[in-house]
DNA sequence: CCGTATCCTATAGGATACTG
DNA sequence: CAGTATCCTATAGGATACGG
């Protein structure tokens, strides 16, 4: 254990959050969402190749986790907004630190693949 | 398309890096490797729960993705050490923000989930 | 010691149909 | 519109056995 604290045990919570956090429609939702509250369907076509049942799963567990706030209009037909919420928005800046990453370092990735598939 | 760079299309290259880096197996390796060139069974040791084939899985991605140096020493019996590369490195600081994010909200995601399962 | 090969199971997630 | 319900398949990944 070194003073950054971290966590190798199977039943360390941090390690279950990581994996429930770190997932590719997460981290979409939240940037949709960071332009302002949205419906479902405005989502939906955001995000290409998404199902709306895994859009329902992946909302669903960004509001039980208090990233997401999911309020319902009682209009008809039904209208339903999805919003970030203040502890959703400080897990932007990780994301997006990520996400440049990915960036700026496709090249070198791509490039270290084809090295890798040419030596066998 | 905001200045931001950013890409929801199902074929970028980039959503797609990201899933594949993502992972929870894969931060916790570069961390046991930033301490310094580790082998094969020291790094399983070290990752609670982690199988055999898990491991060897996520160590030849992470080699293909030139994000870690393979380097097979011919010895009786073989040893092979595995090194965190510049590149490899380099993807410290990301995943360390967001494992910090974990550590220093966890509290308050534990709090929001109850809230969210007593609402039923 | 460091794998590969095989089998097996659980889970994720798409497609589709239906409802308040 | 925003889901729920059901079915079905593909994939991830554990357990085990064996090999260089």
């Amino acid at each position: 254990m070194t003073q950054q604290p971290t966590c190798f045990s199977a039943g360390c919570p941090n390690r279950a959050l990581f994996s429930e956090i770190a997932d590719k429609w997460s981290m979409m939702i939240l940037h949709v969402l960071d332009e302002g509250p949205q419906r479902f369907n405005y989502i939906k076509r955001q995000l290409e190749g998404i199902s709306q049942k895994s859009l329902t799963q992946t909302l669903r567990k960004l509001e039980r986790n208090g990233l997401v706030h999911r309020e319902v209009i009682a209009s008809s037909p039904v209208a339903v907004r999805y919003e970030i919420t203040p502890l959703g928005r400080s897990l932007q800046s990780p994301f997006r630190a990520l996400y440049r990453w990915t960036y700026e370092n496709l090249g070198a990735v791509e490039t270290a693949r084809q090295a890798y598939d040419q030596r066998l």
